[in-house]
Parts: C-alpha cells; structure tokens; sequence
DNA sequence: TCAAAAGTGTTCTGTATACACCCATGG
DNA sequence: CCATGGGTGTATACAGAACACTTTTGA
C-alpha cells in the first residue's frame, strides 16, 4: 500500500447523455432539476461516483434509477475537467452515452425524477457545460451510426426498415433514397425477417425484423473506409 | 457557491500514450519508475492533475516535461475508473492518446525521464491497468488512422509517399499495394509536392512532400462510410 | 549495366446511386 | 378505386484492386 499524500482529491461525477427515438424525432432524456444547486434548471442525469464504485457501474446504476433498464447501450463518451466547469466546487466528469429502446423505459422512474423526453431542436439551455456534453454526443452518435450498426439500439426489438430509414434520416437530417437504402441494410445479413407484419398501417403493412445477435455482434467493428477493402469486412 | 460535503473525493490522474514511427516500427515512449510506487516497473507517463488546472492543460504539461514539445497531436482516449485498479489508493485516470514526431522530441528529456521508445511487439510488462489503456489506444490508432488524415503526425514535416506506406503497413500489419496506395493519397489533394526529392537514397529518390495543412483542417472529419456518399465529403 | 525502389497507366469488378415499376391497404 | 406507402428491379457512374510498364539511382 502506498499513500500519495501531497497530490489534490477532487470530486468525480457521472452525467449521462441518453438518447431516445419516437418514430420521428431524436430525443434527449432531461431532468429538471428539484435539488440544489441550479434547482429548477434543466441538466443531464448525473451524480457521484461512489467510493469503491467501478466508473461503468456508477452509470448502470444512474441509468437504471431513472429508466428502470438494465441492458443499455452505453459507452464512455469523454470525460470534462475544465477547472471551473462546477462554479461550487472542483468536479471533473465523466460522461456517458446511451442509447435506449424508448418504448421500453419505466415512465413512473421517469416522472419521480422530473425527467423529459425532449426533441434535441427543442432542448433548453443546459446546466454547467452540460450543452457542450449534447453537442459532443450528437456529434458521436452522427459519426458512429455512420460506421457501425448501432441505430437498432433505438428501436423496439421488432421494427421496420421504414422505421430504420427514419431514424437516420432525423440522425443525418437528409432525405434517403427508400430503395438504396433497404438494399444496403438487407445487404448487411444483420436482419432477420420475423414473419409478422406492420399492424397500424393506414397503407401497405411493412416487414418486421429483428436484428441477428450474432451476426451483430460479430460486425460490430466492421466498418472502415481509408485502408484496403480486406480491413472492411475483416476483424 | 455550493458545496457537496457528504460526496467523496477522489484522486484524478493523467496518463499518456505516446506514439512515435522510427521509418520502420510503431513505438511507445514508456519509462522505467525511477519513483515510489512500483518502482523499477515499466509504466505509461503520468501525474495527478493540479488544483485548478484543466485536464487538457495536465496532459499538455506531461507531454512537455517528457518530450519537450509543445504541439502536440493529442486526443483524451478513455477514462478508466475500476475501483481496485490503483492498489495504493482509489485513482482515476484519464487516458489522453498523442502521436508525435519522433525526430522532434528532446531526447535529453526523454533520458532524465528514464524513458524510452520501445517497439509495440516488444513492450514489457506494464503497472496496474496501463497494458489495457495501451491496447486500446492501438485499438484507437488502428481505427482513425483509416478514417482520418492523422498518419501524417507521426511523419517528419516532409515525407515521401513511400515512407507513408511503411507508415500504414506497420499500423495495420498489413502489405499494401504501392501504386494504388499512391494514387489514393494524391486523391485527396492534401499533399503538396516541395519540389526536393529525398538525399540518403541507394536507388530511385522519391518525392518529398508536405502537408497541405489548409485542406488537412477542412478536411478532417470528412471519411464516413455506412450513410450516403454525399456524407462522406462533405462536413 | 543491373538490381532495387519510385513513378505512371490500364483494365476489371464491385458497390452506390438514380430512377421505374409493381403490390398491398384502408378509406 | 385510388392515394399512400412498401417492396423489387435495372442501368450507370465511380472507386478500389490487380497488374504491367517505365524511370531513376548508386554500386
């Protein structure tokens, strides 16, 4: 056991960019804030790293306690230090970004906590740095569905292929072509067709699929683009 | 001005990969501890962040004190966390990823630092979780240097083609076809030619060229892959 | 003058795109 | 029966991969 004395403690918290996906637009789970301080105003979900708590299992646990989920997509998005980001005190915060299924959050959490889903044109201003944190998981979640599969991480277990075109067409912003963009997806091997079809339809009922676990994770990493096609398809 | 008295206080770190390419393998600037804790060992470079000093300015101070270089290409990685993963005491650290200039660096700093570049393949056994912060940071290297122009930070200001592909076939382990390796690059118009040609050649003297550092800023962010081409270009 | 490395060119093939057509559904 | 949205097909353009040839250099 060795001390390290002379070197300075500082306060290490967790805040979470949770995104979310209504069928047509991307949305940000917020709170409003009933706690000092800056009570009454909107941030993100956060809160301490407990001593002795693994970083990933202190975002589990605020995840869970606000969505009642457990088996969320959630990666390490980067972690903010600007000496004076916490006017009350030196904190330095590691964020996280997750994406979760939105039919399938536990409202009642959602309500005790005075959280929102909020369309990301209509989120309001944000505690501390916290809009630097949305803005820089926008940027990830634009530039990582674009490379890697994870856009089913937003939609129900069952879902469409016009679904999946509207969830990148609000991610991107941009018109995609209806035809091109099935091919590709079916190109990938990543779906499986469940039989069912779309009910609720006002027109022709849409093929439900859901995603091929295995091939998913499988190709997870599988997507390059300045080195040798080999590189694409391996690892 | 709030406090938060009954949260717990944690010792934050710095920790830093440094990349280097000697014309021929990938190498990391490691030191052998010359200090308490787990002297003798071999580890990453390191400190406690400051009181009122921003992360990024840590980092840079690290990279300044080992290297003697100010400009640095750094990017913060990770941030790992595990409870147990420093045995003195409860640490955080933050993981930042820098690729330099080999011929650069102050070596009279790296040997008062006790440190040394040693080959990837060849690294020694590392302190606490310092090996999985390595594996990922090539894990790292190996993904955007496909993606984006950063191959050209661990290049002299002027190179060759030639030296670029050694480069990329030492990233990725991999031989690549020189004639369309060449074509691809000059595609991109990011290379300007400086009119010299390479001294310190036995046969052929291949082009010297620099980086058009104008389109390197615009272009940056610009290789996707799984959206529509139009993404690909453009932002 | 020759081996080794650098530079330039050509062909082929796969993938992305643009666009046309047909099918199912409920009002 | 028809407007709306969903599924399938085809021609074209472009970029990557494979491969041949020429040029330069110093020993």
């Amino acid at each position: 056991m060795t001390n390290y004395p002379e070197a300075s403690r500082i306060l290490v918290a967790i805040d979470c960019i949770i995104f979310g996906f209504d069928g047509k637009d991307i949305k940000l789970l917020l709170i409003k804030r009933n706690f000092e301080p800056e009570m009454g105003k909107w941030s993100l979900m956060g809160g301490f790293v407990n001593k002795d708590e693994d970083l990933s299992d202190g975002a589990t646990r605020i995840l869970y306690n606000l969505t009642g989920l457990k088996n969320i997509y959630v990666e390490q998005l980067a972690t903010f230090g600007k000496a004076g980001r916490d006017p009350g005190e030196r904190t330095v915060s590691v964020v996280f970004f997750a994406l979760i299924k939105i039919d399938e959050h536990d409202s009642e959490a959602v309500k005790s906590h005075h959280a929102a889903w909020i369309a990301l044109e209509d989120r309001p201003r944000l505690i501390f740095d916290h809009e630097q944190m949305v803005v820089q998981a926008i940027e990830h979640l634009k530039y990582n569905a674009a490379l890697h599969p994870i856009g089913f991480e937003l939609l129900p277990e069952r879902f469409t292929i016009p679904q999946l075109q509207k969830l990148y067409e609000a991610i991107y912003n941009i018109p995609i072509d209806r035809r091109n963009f099935s091919r590709k997806l079916l190109s990938t091997g990543l779906l499986i067709d469940t039989g069912d079809k779309n009910s609720h339809s006002a027109t022709k009922k849409a093929i439900l699929y859901k995603l091929d676990e295995e091939k998913y994770k499988a190709k997870f990493h599988s997507f390059w683009n300045f080195m040798p096609d080999s590189m694409r398809r391996s690892d």
